[in-house]
DNA sequence: TCTATATAGATGCAACTGCATTGATATCGG
DNA sequence: CCGATATCAATGCAGTTGCATCTATATAGA
């Protein structure tokens, strides 16, 4: 456990199972969007981080730093969502540089029906396989591996 | 645990986790490799199995069984492989449409470099954060949730 | 055998991602 | 106040992915 260059077998069964389970159960969950003719995951993210914010929106930047998004990621997929009307950029007064992004009525309706399937999809892949101490536990071991380390 | 439609506060933060801290280990890995100029996560993967194979190699689809890639990618993915000289294609006698893909030198030269790499991320990453016994806890209980169920 | 269907793998095209850079505004130091 | 530097966001370009389809061979069924 002590800092080594090389991993333990136990280090890297762990790294194993969470590299191929989480890109399976990405798959399954956009599998059930697709089939629903929603859009991706990541438009879930988004939505829900703005829809979180409530009227007074966000900057892109703050996307940013919530979703783990890479900054030309978020411009791009803000653009389509402002061209689908599901956001609206608002000019911002006091910096010139940035802008607002607000979720629109349609935003959210979108967000509502993504959630309808995308919680199912939770549910069956991960409520339905293990009791809540158990989650509670995967997600406490998850939440030592997270980067920066969170205090404890 | 019972099959419901929506998920429970426990599997949503589970959820929540996975995905966060999966997309973040990946990024780190893939910097990692990066920062040596070394090629990707999925190259790996593959190079790994190949290797695991041996001489005789593997048919395509036998690695898109195992990696989890879709067919595209893979059939791509052994293109850059093949001309980048890590991997060779042979023709299989009894099936004129399949072929068999084997490591080569070079490719195992490549995936021992990487390995270098990829197991300190490893080690790093998981491995100093965890105990063992939280890395075997932590392993079985994402084995529980492969698709499809894996017996007990 | 001859036709229909299934399987292995490749590929054209459109969309998306990653990288580097750019344009624009803000802030800091003198 | 001015120039240097930093931050916010967009974008050109190359590489990759996803989708659908295509070619080729194999297998099954009449």
């Amino acid at each position: 456990m002590t800092k080594k260059t090389s991993p333990s077998p136990a280090a890297i069964k762990a790294w194993a199972r969470l590299m191929r389970v989480s890109r399976q159960l990405v798959e399954r969950a956009e599998d059930a969007l697709k089939d629903s003719s929603l859009p991706p995951l990541a438009w879930y993210d988004v939505l829900h981080e703005l829809a979180e914010a409530g009227e007074g929106g966000l900057r892109p930047f703050q996307l940013i730093e919530r979703t783990l998004f890479a900054q030309y990621n978020v411009s791009r997929l803000l653009a389509r969502l402002e061209a689908d009307g599901l956001v609206e950029k608002l000019r911002v007064a006091d910096d010139g540089r940035g802008q607002t992004i607000r979720i629109t009525d349609k935003g959210r309706e979108t967000r509502r029906r993504m959630w309808a399937v995308y919680g199912r999809s939770i549910a069956e892949l991960v409520g339905a396989r293990l009791s809540d101490d158990d989650l509670d536990t995967l997600a406490a071991l998850l939440g030592r591996l997270r980067h920066p380390a969170a205090p404890a």
